[in-house]
DNA sequence: GTTATTGCAAACATTTTGCACATAT
DNA sequence: ATATGTGCAAAATGTTTGCAATAAC
């Protein structure tokens, strides 16, 4: 953990930006809720237990430059709210999303499907892939699961 | 043309809905610009034309309703904005995007390149795939040829 | 001492809502 | 007549900005 806030400094510092307090606790919090898609507020509320002074627009602020500096992901699910994630590798994430449109659960699956079309947009169309997106709207396992027996009860229920 | 405005009008009185003037301006508006994803405020001024005393709560209402009824999709492109794409098959899309992130541009690829993928969540995640969403960010060929002739002038320029 | 950074409040942009009026069956 | 749909203005939402005060090197 504290090897990740180091990196994060390292890289701040490079370009001339400090990691104050307000962003080490921004930071932190991502670190500690790297599986979850938060949002600024979702931030700023858990940022608000370890710090309580800090203001909504300073989280606003932490979040963009740490997006333009590659360190979370900035994404859209199309919910009105922005959401970020820490990005494990500068570089290449291959995580996608699974989005159950009954329940509203998000789970990923971490697998490289994507590798060989982003080659064959470079020879075909000519396009040098930078990053993607690739989700799925669906039925999740469970509500799968949950859908069945209501619809057929006693029969695989105990 | 006439004949995708009857399929609307069709959904919509199946459900009860009327196809008021201003949704069938709507929709003419976005069968003609088929190509572009539109934000609520561009279809706004563009039916202004047709129907100049149409509100832009208007507007909202209907894009919401035809999302509702998978008339139109609606799409988050991280700028802040809703945009709206009129979807030509109800069930399944298969278009893709190219967004450069030099330019701004994008364009659409309309291959199936995530029907083995769907299987495959079926067959391993027991997630029952309704929809997707498959974009890429990166640099256009126009924008890469561009790039080229800047770092090397003289050499392909006439 | 200069420069980056913060918190607050105000501004901003997009979208939604309340409501009285209009329209269609 | 009753339901649905509309335009307008106001409200709500999420995000950004101006600014004086503060902290870091």
């Amino acid at each position: 953990m504290e090897a990740r806030i180091d990196k994060v400094k390292q890289q701040l510092q490079a370009q001339g930006y400090k990691l104050t307090p307000q962003r080490e606790a921004t930071v932190r919090v991502l670190l500690e809720n790297e599986e979850d898609h938060l949002s600024a507020e979702d931030v700023f509320m858990l940022v608000k237990d370890k710090a309580p002074e800090i203001g909504l627009a300073t989280v606003y602020r932490t979040l963009e430059l740490l997006s333009e500096m590659h360190v979370v992901e900035k994404m859209n699910f199309g919910d009105g709210v922005a959401r970020y994630d820490l990005r494990t590798d500068n570089n290449k994430h291959h995580h996608h999303h699974l989005i159950c449109v009954q329940c509203g659960s998000m789970s990923e699956i971490m697998e490289d499907w994507l590798t060989p079309l982003e080659e064959k947009l470079e020879r075909e169309y000519n396009f040098s892939v930078l990053d993607h997106r690739l989700d799925f709207q669906g039925i999740c396992a469970k509500c799968n699961a949950k859908n069945a027996a209501e619809s057929n009860p006693g029969s695989t229920t105990s």
